[in-house]
DNA sequence: CGGCAGGTGGGGAAAAGTGGGGGAAAGTGG
DNA sequence: CCACTTTCCCCCACTTTTCCCCACCTGCCG
């Protein structure tokens, strides 16, 4: 279970410390990709796995499955901490959510987020303003 | 089953004091989240576990989904007590919900609120004057 | 009036985060 | 094919923060 936000330095090797509380469930491996809005993306890899029979599964002809297929599958890169926690962060990846020296982690449950903190703030501010929004939405799922 | 209000400090190193009353039912884990209304929210893990189910198996590329599961989790913290029955507060918690050095716990049955001591006095009083209003609401619940 | 339970404060050990150096592997040019 | 350069990555060490535990205080109950 990934949960809170947790801001961290990108070191000048390319390095992202991983926070302390999301170690042991990625002790497994993981694999790093682009999400969709200009943010990272990093799964556990049963998580991962789980998604890729499901996108795969897509049909060829299908416009936005080949574009989904492109963003999930050309950018990601499979990860294994070193011993003081950390990951490399491929610069390719690094140019695609706009990283420079600094990166919020935001865990979501079952996966976590990568931003950067000004991008990040900017969803924040949003979620403050159209929090009401989501009021109908919760309802539905019976929350 | 939680009830009553209860005041207690928050110290410097921003713990909160669990009432005795209410340590055994969260002996197994809780989470602390952002409420509405700038108050806490403190749900024992089988609570928090049985509400985010439906929300974690929501589509990853539907952008409401998203966000909600942004609103959801990033500001969530897990928490377990120390020895002496205390959580420690997440300084991004302390602010979203306005907490300074006291804070009243409210027990609500499955769950408990977290409030700034002015703030919660502000909705007694207005619990005063208005509980007539509750009348029609009730009606439809069937209480 | 004494004991006990709940609440509060502070000190110390342990872990988390961060930076840097050295060695191996991969890529490039002669 | 060899040598040089560059990149990658593993490990060590320092600093800061976290958190755990001990001890005190206060109020209630017997």
């Amino acid at each position: 279970m990934f949960l809170g936000t947790h801001e961290h330095t990108i070191d000048e090797k390319g390095r992202l410390a991983i926070p302390a509380r999301f170690r042991a469930e990625l002790a497994g491996g993981m694999v790093v990709t682009r999400g969709f809005d200009r943010c990272l993306l990093i799964f556990p890899l049963p998580f991962w796995s789980d998604l890729t029979r499901r996108v795969s599964a897509l049909s060829l002809t299908d416009e936005d499955a080949r574009m989904l297929r492109r963003l999930l599958f050309a950018n990601a890169s499979e990860q294994e901490m070193d011993r003081q926690g950390r990951i490399l962060l491929p610069q390719s990846l690094r140019e695609g959510g706009g990283l420079a020296d600094q990166a919020v982690l935001v865990g979501l449950d079952t996966f976590i987020e990568v931003w950067a903190p000004d991008r990040w703030r900017e969803v924040e501010e949003r979620l403050a303003s159209q929090g009401p929004r989501f009021d109908e939405q919760m309802r539905k799922l019976g929350i």
